[in-house]
DNA sequence: GCCTGTTAGCGTCGAGGCGACGAGAAGGAG
DNA sequence: CTCCTTCTCGTCGCCTCGACGCTAACAGGC
């Protein structure tokens, strides 16, 4: 950071910060991962006022002192568990309405995370239940604030990165079989794809899947072993996964 | 706006909002334009503390009933005159690390706007000098807050849009020739594009253009009149336009 | 009119990606 | 061994793209 000139610092030791309207900032997540083959978001259930008992997004308010992304990474881990580096985890955008609140006005960043397939996200410090829902199934007049407008955008952000970046991954485990990430793209998308030719692709866009040189071990359903890959170094796709039928 | 049962009506009456840290909230728009077969964006010099003497983007705090895209309809249409229908206008992201402004704690919404090539951009208000300034030429450490960051996302997003929109045409005016149109994504990408083979792409994708049926006048390099165009219906672009030499 | 220089627009060719398959490889259950 | 499963590799035709030749339609000089 510069340093200000000392006409500046004058200036700034006389300054009234009072002058400008107060808004409180808060962070809410969009934490997404696939279970069960369902494309699902994760949910609290509300105990206290406003909003008594709907469905939100985990989030809180933004420490006077705290990076917006600082306080994104404190709510993941503090609330789910999940840490920093075993997910994926970006800015959505700000929403701020001026009734989303009934407390004062707030605006919210949201932030959009991608998570592999956890057994059970813990309730963290705030002692809420927490549960994993399908997307298609969230009832969206239930939901507290403006959350239904956050999810719906943090849903099109993440069936559109999916097409081209290899951010697909984030949703499986470190290691992971083509079929794993085929199932990804399957239930965010919500369109089953050919697996023939989504072998093909992803196998053959370098930087997309590291081999391995072992497999995985044979599936409930039987069949041919799979083999292992972990993510590649890859950060864009080129040329993209293209979302069928458009 | 859902009403709230009673018991919460009674709760909020009694809620003390001292409760949070106070933020002020601003809005920063990143203007983008091709002027000259530059693409630029429209900076202000600041007259006051703090940065004075430094260029920034232009913006400022949203009132404390205003919303955010509100507030920066407000801005656009106050400090150069552009109307809200002709440009588009995008929300960036959220900006917000605690040393951003040394005033106090400030979260910045930045709002990115593709604009036609204006005569000039006139003064609002705030009366201070505003130009476009071509993005390669900018000093970024003459920015003011953190606007270097800013605008390098803002110029990154604006180059990834245009391949898969049509929204090049927002930088030209309502009537545009397909060269126009290749003048826009050689000044963004800064990259010289086959006039041949883009003249296919833009005019073989439907909802891209529109043809008027008329010819724009020949221009002063002579040559043979090109056919008018206004903007199509389309908002997505399948398949979208690559930047060439990935 | 005629030639030249300019830009606009159309056509052609080969390379490569993609959708729609066929078919073999590699496991388990009976 | 047969039958089932899933995984993996190939093949074929279609489409798009980059590279580039060629014609169309203007202006200006002679």
């Amino acid at each position: 950071m510069r340093r200000a000139p000392r006409a500046e610092r004058e200036w700034l030791a006389a300054y009234d910060p009072g002058q400008f309207p107060p808004f409180g900032v808060t962070v809410d997540m969009v934490l997404l991962t696939v279970t069960e083959g369902r494309f699902s978001v994760l949910l609290v259930e509300r105990d206290t006022h406003p909003f008594r008992g709907f469905s939100a997004l985990p989030g809180g308010f933004v420490q006077a002192d705290e990076d917006l992304d600082a306080a994104a990474v404190r709510r993941l881990e503090l609330e789910t568990g999940v840490r920093r580096d075993a997910a994926h985890l970006e800015q959505l955008g700000a929403f701020g309405a001026p009734t989303r609140d009934p407390r004062m006005r707030v605006v919210s960043v949201a932030y959009l995370v991608f998570a592999p397939d956890l057994p059970a996200p813990r309730p963290g410090a705030g002692a809420r239940s927490l549960a994993w829902v399908p997307v298609d199934d969230v009832d969206r007049k239930r939901l507290a604030f403006d959350h239904a407008t956050v999810l719906a955008a943090a849903v099109e952000r993440a069936r559109a990165k999916l097409e081209y970046t290899p951010l697909a991954a984030a949703f499986c485990d470190e290691q992971l079989t083509v079929a794993d990430l085929r199932r990804v793209y399957e239930a965010v998308w919500g369109v089953p794809l050919d697996p023939r030719n989504f072998h093909r692709k992803v196998t053959g866009t370098p930087g997309f899947l590291t081999p391995l040189g072992r497999s995985a071990p044979v599936g409930p359903e039987g069949g041919r072993p799979a083999a292992l890959y972990r993510r590649g170094a890859a950060t864009l796709l080129h040329p993209a996964m293209l979302r069928p039928s458009r």
